[in-house]
DNA sequence: GTGTTTCATGAAACGCATTTCAAAAATATT
DNA sequence: AATATTTTTGAAATGCGTTTCATGAAACAC
């Protein structure tokens, strides 16, 4: 910048001014600054700017790569969601750090702030680490988690309406007149726990005899939800007639579960999945399912951050949440 | 730092060395002032510390997140890329800045390394932006593409071994005694052209009376695959007998439409797709395609910019590709 | 024409860690 | 015990922008 300045014959600070747009520069020396900088293929150093600014305009965002890359990450419903938030990010000029801290570290967090590499977090995914969230939340980490807030939760989340998910997906079956519900996923998961509330609460409104088993599997892998479905099949006397699926792959698993058993989906048996991943739509048959609105979830993951960065309040939120309907 | 100094009562350089394990300083000093930084909550501000190395240890990688979301980024193979590069830098422990700058503008990435962002680049798909990043690399930037490299190719670049991939989906064809071939993709991508390239000189050296036509399309998402060859079909008198497909997306629709059409994939007509991602795996049929190892792709962008950035030379690479048989 | 505002610019300080170079302390050598 | 060597440590300079504060110039008021 020196440079610059003893080219363009101003001062440093004149530079710098200049640069950042700053209205307390002639316009004439801006133009004249500028097209030295830009002729001298001169770009400012973000680190000196970020180290002065003490602002990095920078997010990380944290994804669970491991956990994804040991379910072949077959659903690639979370990578849509990280596009959108990149989309988003960069609407605003904010740099993307992707990273992959380990699930229950809290200092690695903490860390990236301290040490000033990012300006918030965004965590794609809660799993089963609320408590660390939430104390790293509480510490005054600028944080929104994609997830499902809970009756406690001190932190800022926005996720489907997984309640409503369940309740649509109980709809669903109810009118088609099915009495023997499945749900299909492991509750211990607040997002999976609060679809099979929705799912129940209908259920009991119903007035209908119905029953709601539950089969909970280790992974999330269509392999391991085939087997899992498989196997559940086997050994039930009287196979269910509506399986809500925690996600489109589990769906898609046990729609072949259900064909290998002799059971076609969409007529003997209904199945709702979850997400609308691409190749729910086109998959023989297409998938039923439930659609969450990504795009709105990125940008809306993003301005909660900012509106904490901002030091505003940012209250959890869900985002638009539909049935679609296909043959299954 | 200075309070860290001031608190185990040594200097501020000590400190420094101290944190960064340096051999300088006495084992009993380090212990002290590591003990005392962390009681304090304290870490080395990154900024000053790129400000005055000069070096990030920030990767940048490019995705084109737009042409993804045009495509309903239905093929998440270039996520697991993306999982891949991330892992391998994760244990290099460099930070991955993801970025999606635009597809042409040279100078949004020019500015990247001028304005010390990160050190060096990793662009996942070339697309049809060999121009620009020909001249980005010749520039002198630290540059390794995941695509295909050309004749002239100036840049370092790692791929799947298309040309390989082409003579794999030729060879299976040949040895199902198919005869009427179609190449269902867009060869004005290198990578495709390679690939066709590849199941051509098969076909030549196989002395059968094969032909082979092309079928180009003009997006990667499965609507438009599907109706691209229900359009095709439809208009064909005989219709091919063999289909490789440049994605596994695309060979699935084209599976739908030969259903459509009467024709069952697997036995009439031969169907190879490319990528394996999972839901060709329990696609119905199960879809036989062209697999390449991803995790060793990761692996190699990763070494081979590092390899860049020490000053060394990376030579372009391809990675173990192989045929997965499946049904059809 | 003098006094007051306003505007544009520059000198110096600052943000935080690292590195060079020199000095001090500890250890080894004779 | 005195000197030579090695190991540790610290003062000051450095990397690069931004900001504060002061000054000079220009514009306006009377």
């Amino acid at each position: 910048m020196d440079d610059i300045a003893r080219l363009a014959k101003v001062s440093k600070p004149t530079v710098s001014r200049a640069l950042s747009n700053s209205p307390l520069v002639k316009d004439a020396t801006r133009e004249h600054v500028l097209e030295i900088a830009r002729k001298h293929g001169y770009a400012v150093n973000r680190n000196a700017q970020k180290l002065r600014h003490k602002r990095t305009n920078t997010i990380a965002v944290s994804l669970d790569f491991r956990s994804h890359k040991q379910n072949h990450i077959s659903d690639p419903f979370i990578f849509e969601l990280l596009a959108g938030v990149a989309e988003a990010l960069g609407d605003l000029n904010q740099d993307l750090l992707l990273c992959a801290p380990d699930h229950n570290n809290a200092d690695a967090f903490q860390q990236m702030l301290l040490s000033r590499g990012a300006d918030g977090f965004i965590v794609l995914g809660q799993g089963h680490r609320e408590n660390m969230l939430e104390a790293f939340a509480a510490s005054g980490a600028p944080l929104v988690v994609w997830g499902a807030a809970g009756e406690h939760t001190g932190y800022c989340v926005v996720g489907s309406d997984n309640y409503l998910g369940g309740q649509l997906a109980g709809d669903y079956f109810i009118r088609k007149n099915r009495k023997r519900f499945l749900f299909f996923g492991d509750t211990s998961f607040r997002e999976i726990q609060l679809r099979h509330d929705g799912l129940q609460q209908v259920v009991a409104n119903s007035g209908n005899e119905i029953e709601i088993d539950t089969l909970t599997l280790s992974n999330f892998s269509y392999e391991a939800a085939f087997n899992a479905a498989t196997n559940y099949l086997g050994k039930r006397r009287s196979p269910p007639d509506a399986v809500f699926a925690f996600s489109d792959t589990a769906a898609m698993a046990f729609v072949c579960a259900f064909r290998d058993a002799g059971i076609e989906a969409g007529k003997e048996a209904s199945i709702v999945g979850y997400n609308d991943i691409p190749s729910a739509a086109y998959f023989n048959p297409p998938v039923t399912t439930i659609k969450q609105d990504i795009h709105q979830a990125g940008k809306q993951l993003v301005s909660s951050l900012m509106r904490l960065l901002d030091g505003e309040d940012a209250p959890s939120s869900t985002i638009h949440t539909e049935l679609i309907v296909r043959d299954t």
